[in-house]
DNA sequence: CCGTATCCATTCCGATACTG
DNA sequence: CAGTATCGGAATGGATACGG
C-alpha cells in the first residue's frame, strides 16, 4: 500500500512533494478539500472515484499529514476529512496548476471556474516568480544547486 | 495509450492541468527539462525510469504541446526534448512543489537542493498568494466560481 | 547511443457485493 | 451513509532483447 517509489529520501523537494502528492488522485482530492469538501461520500460524488480507492487515499493523506480525520459535525459517527497546516501549505500548488490550466488547456472563450478573492470579489492574480528585491525572474536566471552527496 | 480520465473537457483548469501532468513521471520529466536535461539517455539515467515508460511519457509531453522535439544538437541522428513556451510556464508549479517540499518533507538540518537566482546568487523567495494590490492573500480569503453549466 | 518491442510482475482502478 | 472486501481488467513498470 505503501506508494513510494523511494523519492521519498530524494535530497530533491520537487521528487519529495511529487512522492506525496503526484498520484492522479491526490491532488484532485486536495482541491475539493481547499473547496470545502470533507465528507467521504461527497469526494466520492465529486470526483467519480471507486471508493476503495478514495478510502486508500484518504488513508495515505491522513498518514502523510495532509489531511486530518476529525469526527462529523453532524454528530454521525463518521469522520470528516480536514486540511491540516501542512495541507493548507499546499494552496500555491494548486493556484499555480490553475492558472497553467487556464492560459494553456483552455481555447478561446471556452469557459473555466475562476479563483476569487472574495475581500474585493476579483479574480486572484497569477503567482510570478521574483527575486529577494522583488523582480520579475525568468526561468532562465535561475539554477538548482544540488546538495554535496548524490 | 491515452491516459486522459475524462477530465480534459472539466471545467476545472486544475482537473485539465492534472490531466496532462498529474502522473508520477511527467513532473519529473519537467523539472529535469528545466534543469537542462534534454537527450533520452540522460532523462534515463536521471531518473532511473524504464525506457518503455519513458518513450511513452515523452511522446505524451510531445502530442500535449510541452515539450518539443528537436534535432540533436550534436549532430548525431537522434533527437533532443526541449521546453515548449507551454512548458516553460510550469515553471511556477515546479517552483511552489519544490517550496511545500521543502517547507514539509524535511527534517531540520537535512540537506536538500536550492533554487538559485543566478543574478545574485541568492535563494529564489517563496511565491505567495497576493490580491490585486499586492497585499498577502490567505486561502481562507478566496472561493472558486464555478462556471453555469455543470 | 537512441529508441522500439516484448514478456512478465506489480500496481491501479472500477464495479459490485457486503457489513455496520 | 461510510467504509471494507474482492474480483477482473487495464495501466504501469522493470528487464531484457533487438534494430537504426
Amino acid at each position: 500500500m505503501a506508494r513510494s517509489k523511494g523519492l521519498s529520501d530524494s535530497t530533491c523537494p520537487v521528487a519529495r512533494a511529487l512522492d506525496v502528492v503526484g498520484d492522479r488522485w491526490s491532488m484532485l482530492i486536495i482541491r475539493d478539500a481547499f473547496d470545502g469538501v470533507r465528507r467521504f461520500g461527497a469526494f466520492q460524488e465529486s470526483l467519480l472515484i471507486a471508493r476503495n480507492i478514495l478510502t486508500d487515499r484518504l488513508k495515505q493523506l491522513v498518514e502523510s499529514g495532509v489531511l486530518d480525520c476529525v469526527p462529523a459535525s453532524d454528530g454521525s459517527a463518521y469522520w470528516e476529512y480536514v486540511l491540516t497546516p501542512r495541507g493548507k501549505a499546499l494552496f500555491p500548488v494548486i493556484v499555480t496548476l490553475r492558472q497553467w490550466g487556464e492560459g494553456n488547456l483552455f481555447e478561446r472563450g471556452e469557459k473555466h471556474s475562476v479563483l476569487i478573492d472574495r475581500t474585493n470579489g476579483k479574480p486572484v492574480p497569477a503567482l510570478a516568480l521574483k527575486n529577494a528585491d522583488g523582480k520579475a525572474l525568468a526561468m532562465e536566471e535561475t539554477f538548482v544547486k544540488k546538495v554535496e552527496g548524490r
